[in-house]
DNA sequence: ATGGCCCTTCCGAAGGGA
């Protein structure tokens, strides 16, 4: 089974982009992050032979999950702060696979609120995972994660530092996560640096090389046993109108 | 080179993204 995740930066300006990727590699899941507005395509999607599941909000944030047969929606949001509105989650059941679509928030610039939510938002998310692991509930969690793992996995280290996405607490709330037993896909046979998913608009640094690796996997253990491959396709990067992100698959042998 | 991003919303400018 291959399950794709892809931070699209607007889903009204790259809907072609997401129609033709989804025809071209015919994965049975994309996820889809930052839609970026309350209408999603359900009938575009539909007519390239896909279902889907939004959970839209206006203007900013916003994740589905489009897969070739129907998925049962599980959770439409993160478990553990009823007076949060913003659209970041949802977990769905595929084939009796957990699948888990998270938009994990930013948390620039870190000496406002939006750092401490984004800590919050990342300990809800182990006690979320921790739960469905005592569940032994196959699942992984794939999507924007806003975290750079280690210093191999961005362009220039020392310009991160203090960073949100790369700060010393970032990292720990990071590793709590792994610490569940759940593994990077990535890293499971790529050891490599510079594997970027996203590259700034500003500066040239698509074609400078200068990015990011901040979009993930994570698969619980029987997921990991069964991975087959994990790979990250630069080509929508650098298409016309590209969103800063490119995605990145795991195929499971699973179904 | 004197500057060099892209998206949203409500209408030229401001906020968010990372």
């Amino acid at each position: 089974m291959k399950i794709a995740s892809w931070n699209v930066n607007s889903i009204k300006q790259r809907l072609p982009h997401v129609t033709g990727w989804l025809k071209e590699n015919r994965t049975d899941v994309l996820m889809v992050q930052e839609l970026k507005g309350l209408e999603f395509p359900e009938m575009d999607i539909k007519a390239a032979g896909y279902e889907s599941v939004c959970v839209p909000q206006k203007a900013f944030n916003g994740v589905a999950i489009i897969s070739k047969e129907s998925c049962e929606t599980v959770l439409t949001a993160l478990p553990g702060d009823d007076s949060d509105e913003q659209a970041r989650y949802l977990e769905v059941d595929y084939k009796g696979l957990r699948l888990i679509n998270i938009y994990l928030p930013n948390g620039n610039p870190v000496d406002t609120e939006k750092y401490p939510y984004k800590l919050a938002w990342m300990e809800r998310l182990s006690k979320r995972a921790k739960l469905l692991r005592e569940q032994t509930i196959p699942f992984l969690i794939g999507g924007d994660f806003n975290v750079i793992p280690e210093g191999k996995d961005c362009y220039d280290p020392q310009s991160w530092t203090g960073d949100a996405l790369f700060r010393p607490e970032t990292h720990a709330a990071f590793r709590r996560l792994l610490n569940l037993g759940l593994t990077d896909a990535l890293r499971i046979h790529n050891h490599a640096a510079e594997q970027y998913t996203y590259w700034d608009y500003q500066g040239g640094a698509w074609p400078a090389n200068k990015g990011i690796r901040i979009d993930h996997f994570l698969l619980s253990p029987p997921l990991a046993d069964k991975m087959r491959s994990c790979t990250i396709d630069r080509n929508p990067r650098g298409q016309e109108k590209a969103s800063d992100h490119t995605p990145i698959i795991v195929d499971i042998d699973w179904n």
